[in-house]
DNA sequence: CTGAAAGCGCTTACAG
DNA sequence: CTGAAAGCGCTTACAG
């Protein structure tokens, strides 16, 4: 319950502080802002501006009298930290650069929001970056949020993480790698095996006896390429032809799920069922499947990933891979600042798993 | 053509710094980063630091020779600028603090895509708060925010603006609010007239002959509000009982849109038509629809908001009031930093309109 | 538990 | 077109 500098500045006071009689500015030279800073609180509560800086990082170690009049100072001059000047002098930010690649894409939303969850309790702000899945991009992107002196970055790609591994160390800035797991503990990472995910669904699949499924993809990222892979290695072990399968190196969107629905049976036109690498695809297969009079599951079995909120109430619902987004953002925030402060690190290596939700689509 | 602190830095020459015989640190204080600074710069090229700086922002002022030499250095010792220092010196940011009710509506992403496209092009970043719709959040996200000097604010909400207006003037950071428009030419804002969309959806449906249409709506802002406003003014007009409606004030989703319309058809059976204030809910109400053996349009018509990537590709299409979110996004970004720069603003409240897509659902 | 001094890396405001 | 000086508002590193 003690104050500090994150705990809610009372607006109205900030709003009217005409009634401070401010001694300082008139000794400053011709830049001053006209900010209140550390020093007027200092000269205000009558203490050192020391003092006054200890009081909003470590208020156990001012005396309680200083601490009460150092707070009322606070208040009443309206007093908000200079982050700039922190940051500058103390060569350390409480700001944590985020790249995803998208978006648009509800997925890295919601882990947006768990890294947000996290950093808020933590005392961080966030900046975040879009890569659109491109390299270039990415590397542009680092070049600039490195000149903010982030004090970590959350990253969705592990070249991203190689490049700034390969900094000098005494430069080095500690990164988490979301989503695909690392090769060891050393590299930092949290999220699941997409390749386990895209074998779940074949396996699921295959025992509920279709006979001819496909694999539908967009946005063709290495994660999409990963859940292929396992969802392959799936339909063979079970002696079925993985090759039944559209991928298009577009971006996703529900009608590209209608339109990829409407090539696999044109191309093979004995297919039975489809996994489509995300549910944005999946519903639109689903509209599709509508739209022609295909009966789901009867006809043709559809089977998404995500869980995204349509997928359980669709009609017919949507058997699905439930990803833990949100957790991965929460443990890698979690995970990042407990490298930042140096606290040991139970498992560098965080799978968080997933679960098959199975639905009335197959 | 010309570089700028902006253009993307070689990461492999920065990855190596090795070979830069660094001469300044043996003399700087115990305090020294490691980092190369502009003085290192200014050394390794032969002028002073005040040259560089003038290379970086305002290349035109420096000559020709002195650029080539400085960017040469910048490029050998892989020289990253340092923002919180340039924070702090010129009691300017380049950071814009922007303000959403929710980020797990699209309809916000989108918006932010399109200020993260007209920001990045004019060299600013930007700090992401998701206010929750609370009012309390609000405010503690502007204290926060502003400990962080942005150069100004993208708001969604009147109140919040109001707050930053309320600031004495020699402290005023300009702020454009979205999607709602502001009284007049002096509050900036951008975006559209949720009542006149309301309406025009009122409209729609009394014209295509729908004698009994209810308004379902979840997440009851502001904006919610309007919409239902100009929806019940357009059935009154016509003579329609506008009072058919059910409200929850709860988090939207596709399954609440279910849940809506069961509610609806409780209570009040006679229902031939549905207003759903959003897409999410509307998509929820066709499946609900789909479940019972509702045909849409015949027995029920749905009409949402918004149109996401859903509403033209369902089966039956969804009806839906087109916004300019990215378009939103975009423009009030370029008119806060046209007021950052000083620049005249033509209109400082810019209504983008709407566009009532027709489709198979109604 | 407290404070005086120095410095973080830039930019402003002058002066040439 | 260029540079020396001072300062932005904090924190570090000492010293009491």
């Amino acid at each position: 319950m003690s104050p500090t500098r994150n705990r809610p500045l009372p607006m109205t006071q900030r709003a009217a502080p005409k009634s401070k009689p401010k001694s300082v500015p008139a000794t400053r030279g011709s830049r001053a802002t006209g900010r209140v800073t550390i020093i007027d609180v200092a000269a205000e509560a009558g203490v050192s501006p020391m003092t006054v800086s200890r009081a909003l990082k470590t208020p156990a170690l001012v005396q309680e009298v200083s601490r009460h009049r150092i707070f009322a100072a606070i208040d009443k001059l309206g007093y908000v930290p200079n982050q700039a000047a922190a940051t500058l002098a103390s060569a350390r930010s409480l700001v944590v650069a985020v790249l995803v690649p998208s978006l648009t894409n509800t997925v890295f939303i919601e882990t947006l929001s768990g890294i947000r969850d996290y950093l808020a309790g933590a005392g961080y702000q966030f900046l975040i970056g879009e890569t659109g899945y491109d390299r270039a991009k990415e590397e542009q992107l680092i070049a600039t949020y490195l000149a903010h002196a982030p004090a970590g970055f959350l990253l969705s790609s592990s070249e991203q993480y190689e490049i700034l591994q390969s900094r000098p160390s005494s430069r080095a800035i500690p990164a988490v790698r979301m989503f695909d797991l690392g090769r060891s503990h050393h590299e930092l990472s949290v999220g699941f095996s997409q390749i386990r995910a895209g074998y779940a669904v074949a396996r699921h699949l295959v025992e509920r006896g279709y006979r001819r499924p496909a694999f539908l993809a967009a946005q063709l990222d290495p994660r999409m390429m990963k859940r292929r892979e396992g969802f392959r290695k799936g339909l063979q072990e079970a002696g079925i032809d993985p090759d039944v399968e559209v991928l298009l190196p577009l971006p996703t969107t529900v009608d590209m799920g209608a339109q990829l629905l409407r090539r696999v049976l044109e191309q093979h036109p004995s297919c039975d069922s489809v996994f489509c690498c995300n549910d944005d695809l999946a519903l639109g297969a689903l509209f599709e499947c509508q739209r022609q009079g295909i009966s789901v599951p009867r006809e043709m079995a559809i089977a998404g990933f995500n869980d995204l909120s349509w997928a359980a109430c669709a009609t017919p619902s949507i058997t699905t891979v439930v990803t833990p987004r949100y957790d991965i953002g929460y443990k890698s925030a979690e995970m990042l600042v407990q490298q930042l402060k140096g606290e040991e690190i139970a498992r560098g290596r965080l799978d968080l798993g997933f679960e098959l939700a199975v639905r009335e689509s197959t």
